[in-house]
DNA sequence: AGGCTATGTTGACAGTGTCAAGATAAAACG
DNA sequence: CGTTTTATCTTGACACTGTCAACATAGCCT
């Protein structure tokens, strides 16, 4: 058992250091988590972690799976409002979904960034979490495209990963540094809004 | 002189570092640069680089600041073509925005990435070079939106962050492996270009 | 000729991820 | 119950990294 007095054996130790790097890095960054400062945070050796984690990377991908099945969560809460108009929906994902980059960058970062998708470094767990979401975008896509949102001569996958991938470029300069103003995020969330729901006069 | 036979000094370290780690970068990818590697290679010790550069950061940036003006160049050669119609050079630009990024993924990832952005880690010299590329897509904006093809009731700042950031984020999306299928990119840009250039019927 | 300055050198420090080999506790099994 | 297997944790070590301090050299300016 995992008392206060510590043991040798942590108990969860898995848990703990999801947790702890979980709270490291939207407090100080991706770049700040190393697995020693976390292992010692644990009150465990440097060597601990590999037991549960083959590699830094895919402790980093445990915490982005979470990410992930956050995300899809709250973006189904948004998409299946009935109560509201799907033009009012549509403008309030957009808003959300730049806003959630805005307020948790390094979490962003890290479920959207390089670092755990190049070189086919994702782990099976995190595509298994992380596909389900890329997938839905392209099942609102097609949803708004049968409402007469968004235009429908296009093909619902090629007009799925150009919305997502505007959503994702304006988070990515906003959370990159590039655009030393970020005080006009909600005008920007409008512009785009605005371009895909073409209303035609 | 710095001959075959190495001198006590080089010659013209700052060039020699910039052009092997341009070289480096495209072929092995920013993760792998590391200031030691770089001044072994020049054959050089390794803290020599400091003389040059204040740290790592300094050095990319400087790298950074060339592709900044190469891409602003490309860009004017693409605006400028008289000869061709609005629409084609804007198709065109996108093409080509996606394609440079898609071609050389490392020097994208550097010139438009968080590591020599963020914490205002910018060097003054590569704000020189990168700021007016920023301003070029507005005048491109406001040019296209004078001829029409872009929304004319937008804000033309607020329009050229949207366009932008839809190539930046597309761009982003297949340089950093999310798309593990990356052979549609034709379709993926005409698609955007089509969505932009709005034709009232 | 002498000194200043730009440039390059070695030594050192505090980090990092990760592997190998050994220690310990818990679980599985007879 | 005792014994063995397995999961977990430990120390030691290695090869890296960026960066600072102190010192050496060579070229330029007066």
């Amino acid at each position: 058992m995992a008392n206060a007095v510590q043991s040798y054996h942590h108990g969860d130790l898995r848990s703990a250091l999801i947790e702890a790097a979980t709270t490291r890095l939207s407090e100080y960054g991706v770049d700040s988590l190393s697995l020693r400062k976390l292992a010692e945070d644990a009150g465990v050796s440097r060597t601990a972690p590999y037991h549960h984690f083959k590699d830094k990377s895919a402790l980093l991908s445990a915490i982005a799976a979470k990410g992930f099945s956050d995300w899809h969560t709250a973006a189904k809460r948004i998409f299946e409002q009935e109560d509201k108009t799907p033009q009012a929906r549509f403008r309030e994902f957009v808003h959300e979904y730049i806003g959630y980059a805005a307020d948790n960058p390094e979490m962003y970062e890290l479920m959207f960034g390089r670092t755990i998708w190049q070189n086919q470094a994702a782990t099976n767990d995190l595509k298994d979490v992380a596909f389900p979401c890329f997938q839905f975008q392209v099942t609102m896509t097609r949803y708004w495209q049968d409402k007469g949102l968004l235009p429908n001569n296009q093909d619902a996958l090629r007009l799925a990963q150009v919305t997502w991938g505007t959503l994702h470029g304006i988070a990515r300069l906003l959370i990159d540094g590039i655009y030393a103003d970020s005080s006009h995020i909600e005008e920007m969330c409008d512009c785009a809004a605005d371009l895909f729901m073409q209303k035609q006069p």
